[in-house]
DNA sequence: ATAATAGTTCAACTATTCTCGAATCATGGA
DNA sequence: TCCATGATTCGAGAATAGTTGAACTATTAT
């Protein structure tokens, strides 16, 4: 992954808006959800929202689909973690260190584990 | 973790010389490097540096150690851990889908096995 | 004490970001 | 076709962020 597109995807996250928007559609899921109803959600006027949404797609964060009027945002989940090995490569390359905690990683084995079920 | 302060570390990440002084504190490891040496692996000037590494301290990202003339900075890997897990938290809670790729989960599993032995 | 070295703070300037009302585009129904 | 609804674009104003030179503080060596 490039840096350039990494400092977007930072950029664009670090908004209290658009972290709302986002973490609205993780939750959301694969599916997503229409603008109306993330409008709902957070409050913010529809030219707010429009301008915030496409931030967020312009960082590759978040997909859109139109379905008749509608159009669907949802989450790029391979993005996001695509951000995050960005963070957590080369950690502690020089002492060998390892810096990922327990809890994340039993989080993970955890969900790894329930999903392959 | 609070959304601010989530933010805060985003806006952090989000500017080309604060990730790559945070890759580079990554990659040192816990010890740590002095702001020295970290202006010599950027070439940014000594004024510029000291603004984005208050920025980063700021945002809880890396902590500063004094020792003698020289002030080591190094990533606190608890904050970074904090951040991804805010992202990750409530994944797809509506639908059940697991959206943690394999890969990630592998180098996880690997690094935690290394660490192990 | 004096000088040299390591970092930080300050002030000023430029550039970018955020927000919102109004206008516009696009889709579906009467 | 005409209208209503869902969403985006545009323009302008206020706020925030990034860079730099110069001055400053703190620690060590002579």
């Amino acid at each position: 992954m490039e840096t350039n597109e990494v400092i977007k995807a930072f950029a664009a996250l670090a908004q209290d808006t658009r972290l709302r928007i986002y973490r609205f559609l993780i939750e959301a899921g694969p599916a997503g959800q229409p603008v109306g109803e993330i409008g709902a959600e957070l409050g913010t006027s529809p030219a707010t929202l429009s301008f915030h949404l496409k931030e967020l797609s312009h960082a590759g964060l978040i997909n859109a689909r139109q379905a008749g009027r509608f159009i669907y945002y949802a989450a790029d989940f391979a993005q996001m973690n695509a951000v995050i090995a960005f963070l957590t490569d080369n950690c502690c390359a020089r002492d060998g260190t390892c810096c990922v905690p327990v809890t994340r990683t039993s989080k993970v084995r955890a969900r790894t584990l329930k999903a392959a079920r």
